[in-house]
DNA sequence: TTGAAAGCGCTAACAA
DNA sequence: TTGTTAGCGCTTTCAA
């Protein structure tokens, strides 16, 4: 095409205020460029940064990411359904307990399914989760090894995945290596119910360090022994989070914790899904995030 | 048609997997039921809880959003388009400096925008805003009424209109009443900048009273006061905080704040994106969004 | 009640 | 290099 018509052309577009119509192309392509991520409580620093890292990463790789969220009550394979009619070049789950069956569909239809701290029961899907095993074990390690003697953890009543996996993992490796571990359990993840936790702890346990299963219960946990029963953290007990969200390193809670890779999570996401748009037929993968011990004011100090 | 055909047509679509193309509809239809979301800083908790309570509403109404991401460095514009590629039904902006030509283009191209606490000046756009006078007034009347007598405010250098509006609403406040007031300049509205602000403020100024323009920015200023430099808030220096996020709750922070009604915000803004598709030659409109003072621990006591 | 056809905006293939 | 055509999956219209 000469130079002349080219600009010919591209001026008179400009002119004419034309604008490619991706919606149409994509019947023709057969790629929408459309990517789903479905995640609720975006709301909480952790799944707010990680949905955030995974819309950066996808918009960087030329994808537009649709954002379903599903809140409790509502229906998650619903979600799902309606990503499917927009032909989403593929999709991002970090919440809820998405059926068997609806992957499966996603699977038939060419999809490709990332799902994130799900049940790895889940087969026809790619995983990107923490080790739950090796978190527990660290968390233990970390407490251990700050002199602690009797453990508790907080236990989600929600049966999510890699919250709970976490937590038992912790209590196992307290039995294993001989030692007593209270487990209570909390009605949600997040603040206030850290902050019940805490009237419970004070009345009933003789823990003396305490693994709680996410930064946000920890805080609540936190605020209840230090504001409310004048509990001296963490001299009479220890207490650590996960996560490491942004709140752990405040000054004023200066929360000792476990920092998960949450980039590496949401762009291992997206390179999983982009890995198996060209290659539909590879074998699924899991990815392990990786974890490092942060241990800050609520952990006592390291022996020489 | 007859009861007997419907079903054997909806079983053999179930049987052969048939799925509406929601792509190819909108082709035809000239509706995409796409909206975006452009946003930043969605780590935040304050965008967070904005941006999910949008996702939520528009999938309430029938719409599924996309969400794009404009972190600083990234072309806003260049998210915009790819917005208008995708033929959004109406887009809602709640971050950056829209330019112009940019919301004339969607007017001409019939795209409702809803813009939230953007620049006022811009034509042929909705607005979502908080009343910038009327917010530096009350925190002005929180702190004069809880015994302030010297002022100070921190003024974030970037110009983000509502941010920046209510932080010279509130110093002009201070003058027109006859009071002094320190202004100091921050670099960001996070809780780095505030606790960084603290360290200034103790040297430099002799305010009793500083209102601090959004609440991360007050939870870093309140930790740099207490931690940092052992200040006595409330009784030394008052503290007022903007947003009323969740952190602002936390028994540890009991920071007193003016609320905003995001949910609120959300809601009509979606309205407002609603009531412009049916209606699009319609006047537009500007919506303010409800405050309310919050006293908490960082404000004196009231006097009787 | 059912069937057929046109066309939405685009891409890909082929012909000129 | 340029022009033409078919067809992506759907809705709408008109005909049977």
């Amino acid at each position: 095409m000469s130079d002349d018509t080219r600009q010919k052309v591209i001026d008179s577009a400009r002119q004419l205020g034309y604008r490619v119509n991706f919606l149409a192309r994509s019947l023709q392509s057969r790629s929408s460029g459309l990517v789903g991520i479905v995640a609720s409580r975006l709301d909480t620093p952790y799944r707010a940064t990680q949905v955030r890292a995974a819309a950066r990463e996808f918009l960087a790789n030329g994808f537009t990411p649709i954002l379903v969220t599903a809140e409790g009550g509502e229906d998650q394979s619903g979600l799902v359904e309606r990503l499917l009619n927009y032909s989403v070049s593929g999709m991002m789950i970090t919440s809820g307990t998405p059926s068997n069956s609806i992957i499966d569909e996603c699977a038939q239809l060419n999809v490709p399914v990332v799902l994130i701290n799900r049940n790895v029961a889940l087969e026809g899907a790619d995983h990107v989760l923490i080790d739950v095993d090796a978190a527990g074990q660290l968390a233990f390690d970390m407490l251990v090894e700050r002199g602690g003697q009797r453990f508790a953890v907080l236990q989600p009543r929600d049966r999510t995945y890699s919250v709970l996996g976490r937590a038992s993992a912790f209590s196992d490796r307290c039995r294993a290596a001989g030692y007593c571990v209270d487990v209570l359990e909390v009605d949600s993840q997040d603040y206030d119910a850290g902050l019940a936790a805490a009237d419970g702890f004070v009345q009933q346990s003789m823990a003396d360090s305490v693994f709680c299963t996410t930064d946000l219960l920890a805080l609540g946990f936190l605020d209840g022994l230090r504001v409310r029963h004048g509990v001296s953290v963490p001299y009479q007990v220890q207490v650590l989070g996960f996560d490491d969200i942004p709140q752990a390193a405040w000054l004023s809670n200066s929360l000792s914790t476990i920092w998960q890779a949450s980039e590496d999570a949401a762009t291992e996401a997206v390179n999983l899904i982009l890995e198996r748009i060209t290659d539909p037929t590879r074998p699924h993968e899991t990815f392990h995030i990786p974890l490092r011990p942060v241990h800050r004011g609520t952990t006592r100090k390291a022996r020489p």
